[in-house]
DNA sequence: CCATTATAATTCGGAGTACGAACTAATTCA
DNA sequence: TGAATTAGTTCGTACTCCGAATTATAATGG
């Protein structure tokens, strides 16, 4: 919607209206997401790690590259959700130095809680997609998300 | 593509794997806006006040609802962003308490440069999108952002 | 075999973000 | 005018995030 009324940028033109878009729905999202989590005392990364540890129980370093984040960082996020007893630490694998992250069923039982507030709450912006909308939009994220950063 | 292996939280069954793909784009999308953001040492929400200082000229307390910020949460944001010269502060309109904000050249410059990054950044995940797909998304980003929350 | 180098994770200090509870100043209303 | 309201700020606190330094365990090569 912004695109139209500035002058361009690159030479990208047509592209604009729909990354504005993109950038809007994007924001939207993480809004709800971040109601949801501070509901639950949660930060917004934090529901993600727990979302993540739903369906894996990854080393710290490939949940920080899943993330995005140092190691560092996660270290100390990982302390806190651990002292609230949502996930656990324990001597990962065959390498004495690496350590495996598991949700706790406290944890899960929040992360599932989580989830269905996500659906119910981000299932009215796509409720009323008819069938084929649906297919092509899960294709449309299917290529966005494939050509993502590694 | 979680949603596939998991047992159903709800009753909203064929919404989630839907869901699932709006919050991993979300995600994407979050990472290629603060990858540029921190490229000119400004947090995602900084940049994102910026874009919105591009096109208007809001009041304190209008800036902070739009961004779902308290108002003392904003104060310390423009506070670093107007020691940095990005923005102003000016007396707003007639009522003596109300501040104006809007941005100066140099961070008008700053916004510009940065959304030609997120524009040249986001623009592949959408390139190969046909003219038919191009409007069905825009189409369905409008339908999601017309019911968002107030 | 052991010294070197690399890797996994943690700790620490510092800047930024965000909140909520005061607080000040200007405005509105009764 | 006096009592609420509203706009913004300040302050204290908790958390997020980073990068540099640290510890401990591997892996390598001479």
């Amino acid at each position: 919607m912004a695109a139209s009324r500035r002058r361009r940028s690159g030479g990208t033109g047509a592209d604009e209206a729909l990354v504005d878009s993109l950038v809007q729905v994007t924001f939207s999202v993480v809004a709800v997401l971040s109601r949801v989590a501070t509901r639950h005392e949660l930060s917004l990364t934090q529901m993600r790690l727990l979302g993540i540890l739903r369906d894996h129980t990854p080393k710290m370093s490939s949940l920080a590259r899943h993330l995005g984040l140092e190691r560092s960082t996660l270290s100390g996020l990982v302390d806190r959700a651990e002292a609230r007893g949502l996930l656990l630490r324990c001597p990962g694998g065959g390498d004495g130095r690496s350590v495996e992250v598991l949700i706790t069923r406290e944890g899960a039982a929040l992360a599932e809680l989580g989830y269905g507030e996500v659906v119910r709450a981000l299932a009215p912006l796509v409720r009323d997609l008819r069938g084929g909308e649906r297919q092509l939009l899960l294709g449309i994220a299917e290529r966005m998300l494939r050509g993502r950063e590694p």
